[in-house]
DNA sequence: CCTTCCATGCTAGCATACAAGTTCCTTTTG
DNA sequence: CAAAAGGAACTTGTATGCTAGCATGGAAGG
């Protein structure tokens, strides 16, 4: 998987795709089971379809589409089963980055701490779903810099690409915004306190509330999500 | 002009091409810091630029190599601090799927356990290193299989490219096979008779095993690792 | 009506030519 | 002699044409 880049500085056109297509893909705007093919989206980006096919290739590896050759390629199915894993995965590491954070929270870091907490809230008074998604996103990343631990956010995301997407479905539940902030708020005075155990039980809660969510969620494009999984056989 | 695909490798060249540099850089054959060029490798391989530039992207996305656009392309040094972070990620992964898996073990799999165990005796009395790292990552992929979890694996490969590098420096260590088969027979014994604590402590005491071993295996080829980092700071 | 077969139009895989940028050595000029 | 200009020889990035193979629909045969 490819760290995110501050955009602009990778001029180079399959990186340009790569971040399109995915950020298609995420929100949804390209919808799982979906069909594409290089040639469509080459056409579409105005790039040739060598740029275009790194860049399948790339989401192919990440399991964000399914390459078929001599066929094409489709928006691959949310796996329920994958995006469960996901959440089990980031639970454990995200109480390990809590652990490691809790009460090492240096002045300027809980500035930005603060400033990303105001914007998670401007975002979810402006219903600036996309700002919001961002922000949450960075803060978790927030709590890896105060634990010292520049690659656990890398493998979060690499395991949580099922779960991205799942997110931006439920990212317009109503009251979805203000209880994750306020579970957010929990988390950071918890790690401002010294209190690894309280901001781990926060996160534990976090992630359960989300994970009681996907039933819903299913429930509204079953045919977007690989059938076969047993939600009420699942304990989290 | 084209030359045709050889009859029975139905593998994508740039599939093939991904397997043998991946396992060239992970086997220390193409030591870190050295220089390859798309050219090179294509040309020893007898494959075209393309299914050779595909690869090395992927070897790019894992941190494997650095692609410098009109420079060249190197393998990546090891990184102690992921190497440092991946031990963290590993610890948490496992004693989650030992949680998971702990006496919840079906015959079958209990068999596949013990011809693995059987397998690593082997390999270790024939030293042959290769076939023992492959089968000490089999046996954690079977605890992944006790514990129902298909994706985790994935996750902990994902993280643990730096290590591997390191583990393959330490495989000829003596008494490291013998010492590592007592700790998987600690694991799987535990896992068997449902002590999750147990194996969970087996496993935290393998991976301390391993971080000890870094510092030796540090001095041994420095120039091979990313400067600056400083062992004695960290506990594990 | 049903089955079989094949022409056709798709697809991605691959090879290759060219474009653009970096390095370094050669040449030229002060 | 020194230094700057220029170009040769690299590199990776991109465009494009060709190849092999799958899917589909329609024709041919039962």
């Amino acid at each position: 998987m490819r760290a995110a880049v501050p955009a602009g500085q990778d001029q180079r056109r399959a990186a340009q795709a790569y971040e399109i297509i995915r950020a298609e893909i995420i929100s949804l705007a390209m919808p799982p089971g979906s069909t594409i093919t290089e040639n469509t989206v080459s056409s579409r980006l105005g790039f040739s379809r060598t740029p275009v096919r790194e860049a399948l290739i790339r989401l192919s590896d990440e399991g964000l589409v399914e390459i078929k050759p001599q066929l094409g390629t489709k928006i691959s199915l949310i796996d329920p089963a994958s995006a469960f894993e996901a959440l089990l995965i980031r639970r454990e590491l995200e109480k390990l980055l809590a652990q490691r954070a809790a009460g090492k929270l240096d002045a300027n870091l809980k500035k930005r701490f603060r400033d990303n907490l105001a914007a998670q809230r401007a975002a979810a008074k402006a219903r600036d779903n996309d700002a919001f998604f961002q922000a949450d996103d960075a803060f978790h990343r927030l709590i890896a810099v105060g634990a010292g631990l520049k690659r656990v956010p890398l493998v979060i995301d690499f395991a949580a690409v099922d779960l991205s997407r799942i997110r931006n479905m439920g990212i317009h539940v109503p009251g979805h915004t203000k209880t994750t902030i306020g579970e957010h708020v929990e988390i950071f005075s918890a790690l401002e306190k010294g209190g690894a155990k309280e901001a781990q039980h926060s996160i534990s809660r976090h992630l359960r509330s989300v994970f009681c969510s996907f039933e819903q969620l299913w429930t509204r494009n079953p045919d977007w999500f690989v059938p076969g999984f047993d939600w009420t056989s699942q304990e989290f």
